[in-house]
DNA sequence: GCTCTGACGTCTA
DNA sequence: ATAGACGCCAGAG
């Protein structure tokens, strides 16, 4: 992935290269599923980095074409954030089919999409 | 440059 | 179910 051209070792391997990674991994998230923060850290070669992926979600702008909203927590649950867009970001997760139930959880065990299993 | 704090988390007690 | 601790990174002081 990065480097083949490290002939002048750039000083990547900064953020940048890390909000590229996670970015595209959840641009992998097939609608209608769901990843957690921790599994998308996981997959972007940054192991207990999740809360960092929540910065790079909030950080990275929308116009970017990621789907934000399918990545949840390892809970199920949609993280507050402090303020409304939890709204948002399910009904947008309902509107590709994903069922939440009374508590307001989604089944992992059926929406989880595993970034690793799937390769690629 | 260095310390301190916060963040869309996660795990354990 | 709730509470506290932990870990990695960035930005503020």
């Amino acid at each position: 992935m990065a480097a083949a051209t490290d002939h002048h070792r750039m000083r990547s391997d900064r953020p940048a290269d890390s909000h590229l990674r996670v970015l595209t991994v959840v641009r992998r998230i097939p609608p209608g599923f769901v990843c957690t923060y921790g599994r998308v850290a996981d997959a972007a070669d940054m192991p207990r980095c999740a809360r960092m992926v929540g910065r790079i979600l909030r950080d990275s702008p929308l116009s970017a074409g990621v789907p934000w909203h399918r990545v949840i927590s390892a809970s199920g649950r949609i993280s507050e954030r402090g303020g409304p867009g939890g709204h948002e970001q399910r009904r947008l997760l309902e509107n590709e089919g994903v069922v939440f139930d009374a508590n307001g959880k989604v089944d992992l065990s059926a929406y989880m999409w595993r970034p690793l299993q799937s390769n690629r």
